[in-house]
DNA sequence: TTCTGATCATAG
DNA sequence: CTATGATCAGAA
């Protein structure tokens, strides 16, 4: 799909907000349709397709920058497939996974808190047996993480980073972490890229990405609709 | 049924 | 290959 600007990128945080709001309830068909863009019959071959839709309704950048979505704002857009319950069904990427050069890199100064430091939370319907273009946008969420959110996020991402630079990379499952995983990010099993392996020694190894486990993303959609 | 590892498209 | 946007689908 050609990414085109639907409409100017929000000059500030409440009218993006505000134009986030204005597109909830509305169907991924409709929005596809005043964005003059054909709705795929599956995710399957496009599954960067409804971020790339709500990208173009709320005036976010478009192309592949290594930057936020709203750079001037500092705020990240992430659409969040949910059930009739709102409950999230899929984890949630948030960046790769720096493999080497990691000296001197902080929590602090990371690209994961930096991601997650402010984000336009916007769920959509993504029960496999609806139709594309039948599945609704759901009420948007500005979010940045509480202390103890982040204070998860920290421990997590500095257990799995020690791993990282210690050369067990290898060793790393999706099931380290209690919020945050590490999982492969490539276009298949067959990509690689460098890393370090267990003597210290350069090796190459699956790229990897931080994830967002759903029991992390589930309490933070669930208060939003308790409020 | 859920979760982990694998995968898809596109731009630069 | 890396970065953007994520979901798929077989194994547990």
């Amino acid at each position: 799909m050609e990414p085109r600007f639907l409409v100017a990128p929000p000059p500030d945080e409440a009218t993006l907000l505000t134009r986030a709001q204005s597109l909830a309830g509305y169907t991924l068909g409709e929005l596809a349709q005043q964005a003059g863009i054909v709705t795929p019959t599956d995710l399957r071959r496009d599954k960067g397709w409804v971020g790339m839709l709500l990208e173009m309704h709320l005036g976010a950048s478009a192309g592949s920058k290594p930057e936020r979505d709203f750079a001037h704002l500092g705020v990240e857009l992430k659409t969040i497939p949910v059930d009739a319950q709102g409950r999230p069904l899929e984890t949630t990427f948030v960046c790769v996974a720096p493999l080497t050069g990691n000296s001197g890199v902080t929590w602090q100064n990371s690209h994961v808190r930096h991601k997650l430091a402010r984000v336009l939370w916007m769920p959509v319907e993504g029960d496999r047996a609806l139709p594309l273009a039948s599945r609704r946008v759901g009420a948007p969420l500005l979010w940045s993480p509480s202390p103890e959110e982040e204070d998860l996020l920290r421990r997590d991402w500095e257990e799995l980073m020690d791993m990282i630079v210690l050369g067990q990379v290898e060793r790393i499952t999706a099931r380290h972490g209690e919020v945050l995983q590490i999982r492969p990010k490539a276009a298949n099993s067959k990509a690689l890229t460098e890393g370090i392996g267990e003597r210290g020694e350069p090796i190459m190894t699956l790229p990897r990405g931080f994830y967002l486990k759903k029991s992390f993303t589930a309490p933070l959609l669930a208060r939003h609709f308790l409020l």
